[in-house]
DNA sequence: CGGTAGGGATAGGGTTCT
DNA sequence: TAGAACCCTATCCCTACC
């Protein structure tokens, strides 16, 4: 029964960090089918690349998947209340951008799923890091230099793995609006709708 | 990265199962419109809602939608599955369809009650924009054309615009991490603490 | 053009092998 | 016990079709 496990080679491990640095993370198919990786990876699936990342990532971070799972186990309140003065990890896309944005802003920003204390039930804690805390780290851990990574590199990362959050975001909030009535939608084109009334 | 999946609670799907009952299978904007379930499944499109009902339609008879589709193509079982729990395929793709409009589906569907708690507001919230939303405003309103304008150009609009805030946050939090420890700064440069993995 | 059905891709939990 | 590779499937996304 041997199942030839297929390691990872350092060339395809290459392929894959220049195919995310490309595609961005969570390209796997883009990434296989563009051929400045695909006949490096040829014999991986787009699951395996997505599999590797997540060992890649995993392992710079906390050494293993299973004490990621333990570190964030840890963060289990028993109290209802928060009391996190920074950004708190939500689990909705909106908070990616909600943290993004309102960061120093000082702003009550009110999602479309308001968190309800009692009834929601608990889903998976992120840890005591922000959403872009984790980019942070994902791209120091990635950007992997002999003498650490700079800031400009690091921005640059997370601005371009904010963009498929970003599309998903948007197109979310854009039937929102739309079903609210701030847009008017017609023939694939918004508008403002004549009821909006300005806030400022 | 984050949790990009939304996971269906049981209420959800116990308002899905009711939905279709009233409704059938198939009027899932119906289902969406209904107050009885809107409420609800608020945060769920109609494409959710097919989706949600291919899976529980799926698990019921099969053990996945591979083994459906494997069934379907042929009635011999594929290979080898370990995790088949079914060992005979006791039903057909029609079989289905029928116990979905027809019968229960072999669990208990809500009569015409509403779920017992009050999870969520009786009344959405109005007037209440996030930052995405009022990027949105802001886009169609200065994209202004005679007709509108496309999601695309709005997505392009919102990432541009999205630029500044990042830089802003992800400067923020550089900070924060090498003021907690996660982060060690050297020379303008970040690298993972050793501390990191341990640190909880 | 909106809604639906269906194929296919991804994320994340779980499992097996080393 | 841990780490790497691999499996399972709920959820999400894209497209054709009406």
């Amino acid at each position: 029964m041997g199942a030839p496990k297929q390691k990872w080679t350092p060339e395809e491990e290459l392929a894959l960090r220049a195919g995310v640095k490309k595609h961005g993370s969570g390209k796997w198919r883009t990434i296989l089918s563009d051929t400045e990786f695909g006949s490096v990876l040829k014999s991986r699936s787009n699951v395996d690349l997505k599999d590797k990342w997540r060992n890649l990532l995993v392992t710079a971070s906390f050494g293993s998947r299973r004490n990621l799972k333990a570190a964030q186990k840890k963060t289990l309140p028993s109290s209802s209340s928060k009391q996190n003065g920074d950004n708190d990890a939500n689990t909705t896309a909106m908070t990616v951008v909600a943290e993004a944005n309102g960061d120093d802003a000082g702003q009550q920003i009110v999602p479309t799923s308001p968190p309800s204390g009692s009834c929601d039930p608990p889903t998976a804690l992120q840890g005591s890091y922000t959403r872009v805390d984790n980019m942070i780290i994902e791209a120091v851990t990635n950007l992997d230099k002999p003498f650490g990574t700079d800031g400009k590199s690091i921005l640059r990362y997370t601005e371009e793995n904010l963009q498929p959050y970003m599309k998903r975001v948007v197109t979310s909030r854009l039937k929102h609006l739309t079903k609210a009535g701030t847009l008017v939608k017609i023939k694939h084109r918004y508008r403002i709708s004549p009821d909006y009334k300005s806030a400022g």
